[in-house]
DNA sequence: AAATTTTACTACAACGTTTTAGTGTTAATA
DNA sequence: TATTAACACTAAAACGTTGTAGTAAAATTT
């Protein structure tokens, strides 16, 4: 039953030769006279000769696999990173190993030293919203300090130098908002994260800055910042209630720019709900160009972050850097455009 | 800079005693004496020893990873169903490695190769759809030839004899019609895939049994195949245009059951613009308890597959076969039961 | 005191490769 | 003809572990 695979010392017993003929038979050396080359391949081939890659790897010292850690896997953004890397890596040879930190610092430490532990040649991540709070980056530069090469992509941190890979969030923001007093809003409401996620911040200020240029005062009741809750159904509720008291309280807006799909999907519920109508009354727009903005009714306008292309990048920069040896000393930081999808709600 | 992980043999030199004293020592084992042991112990902590996982692995033909092969990875379903495998996995000290095959058959046959060449202990896969159609399956048979345990989930066939965990499609499929006609609709217009898609007839073949069971007779203009497009964008284009159609020809109907949230979206959209009221007029339901579902208006009822359960169990299968050598002849189908999701569309 | 057992180690093979440094032949050159 | 070069291969080490078998020295038993 259990074919068991050949291995090159089985070969060279029964075919009569060494190992060492064998090995490079099967690589090709021109050591090896024409005839035997012939032979050993022909009946490597014949009985499904798979070179073992562990053995390769401890020889090489070099595993061609790539761990990636991400904090959450279903979600699009995140999936459709690893999908570029996935892509690009395997174009290049190589294996991606993917691991979930779920938001959790513990578990990212953990992660990342099983992934350290040898079966990975270096490291992409995106971090844990925990691990951002808690600012503590230990396990990072502990692997980096073991030679193994970390790309930051998306959720990085200004403590740690080594590569990344980000969007351009404040211009991103800003685009998104003169977008919508482009088509002559002037009232815009802002859905945000806490401050500590970079990306909440950066989308923030890239929001002021578009009012600014454009002669509008800030107006602080418009600006939600919204707490983090355990799952992202519970911060639409809490989200919904929010805009809803809002609305009572008689606040105004006419424009509604929210930092990620769901937020936007929120405030559309409570304006459907309030029967107010989009885009007529009220335009909208948001970061994070996913599935949900495309079957609302009226579908989304967004800000794509170009998830895959991040993924490619990252995979690319990584790559890089083990391909070739002398690129480990330089720290490259890549910015990623952003660009808007128009669909139905401006 | 590079600190470079440190080895046995090094500790051992550096405090004169042999490589298997150190290994033994940091094993526990009590053939040595406590003094040595404390030294070796401290000293291997002191220099952050670890061990060489890929060292392990040769020596043990184990690699204590699981590959997973998935048609896409940016899919609702798909990446809960990851999740549930990661988290198992991790749990039991195993890594997961993820590979997409993207709907296609070489791409899975690829992926399956690099796989089987040594990296994985057993293989989780879900077949592409390419695979379906081709009814080709020789990659599996010879991974499972070569002894690699492989576990099929949710795409699966049976002209391949190894542990399979499936969805109760039929009954799900049933439930959900009869969900329907408990609200009292009784023309009930189904949305399905194509046959070769053991999801889409299971499916169907529930709808209609439903259907027979409460003594209403099947209508075909009710039946709507949607063939498959290149994306799913593209398909829910199609889709929306049959179902204005059929609506303009004055096919009447007053519920909806689709295998898929977005064949849902979709119809809503239609209904939505048609000013078609839901739930009132018409009630809906449909597989896949995805995002979507949760961010439409009306939110939408669903037939929850239990991804995360699927994944574990998948997990929970494959590594008992690792673990155990005698389990390996017996091959073990798990039917996962569906359970139905009320929200605002019925 | 001699024989035996226990203690605390060490040597070495093995896992499957690749690669470096040989080693005999045979062919080409001086 | 003697020397060198080319050819076609092999031996052995190395990658980092673990586990089995072996070995002195010390402790125990007879």
């Amino acid at each position: 039953m259990n074919k068991k695979r050949i291995t090159l010392k089985e070969i060279a017993t029964e075919l009569g030769v060494s190992v060492s003929t064998v090995s490079k038979s099967l690589n090709n050396s021109p050591e090896i006279g024409e005839e035997t080359k012939k032979k050993v391949v022909a009946f490597a081939k014949a009985h499904q000769y798979r070179t073992n890659t562990i053995a390769l790897s401890l020889k090489n010292r070099k595993t061609k696999t790539i761990g990636v850690i991400i904090p959450e896997i279903v979600h699009y953004f995140f999936s459709n990173v690893i999908n570029g890397i996935e892509n690009y890596a395997s174009q290049q040879g190589y294996n991606v190993i993917i691991a979930v930190s779920n938001e959790s610092f513990e578990k990212e430490v953990l992660q990342m030293e099983a992934m350290a532990n040898g079966f990975i040649d270096g490291i992409i991540i995106s971090l844990a919203k925990e691990t951002l709070k808690k600012q503590d980056y230990y396990h990072l530069q502990e692997t980096m300090a073991m030679g193994i090469p970390v790309i930051l992509f998306d959720r990085v941190t200004s403590n740690l130098s080594c590569d990344k890979v980000v969007v351009d969030d404040k211009s991103g923001a800003e685009a998104a908002t003169t977008f919508l007093i482009n088509k002559g809003r002037k009232k815009i409401l802002l859905l945000s994260t806490q401050d500590y996620l970079n990306v909440g911040s950066h989308r923030t200020n890239g929001y002021l800055d578009a009012l600014k240029k454009n002669g509008i005062f800030p107006d602080n009741r418009l600006i939600i910042k919204c707490n983090d809750q355990r799952s992202s159904e519970e911060e639409m509720v809490v989200l919904e209630k929010q805009i809803e008291a809002l609305i009572d309280e008689g606040v105004d807006f006419d424009g509604v720019f929210a930092v990620n799909e769901i937020y936007l999907a929120a405030a559309l519920r409570v304006l459907r709900a309030k029967n107010i109508k989009v885009p007529k009354e009220v335009s909208m727009i948001c970061f994070t160009d996913g599935i949900i903005s495309r079957y609302t009714t009226p579908r989304l306008t967004t800000v794509s972050q170009h998830a895959e292309e991040m993924g490619i990048t990252s995979a690319e920069l990584l790559i890089d850097k083990l391909e070739d040896e002398s690129s480990m000393d330089k720290t490259i930081t890549k910015i990623i455009q952003c660009s808007i999808v128009e669909r139905e709600s401006t």
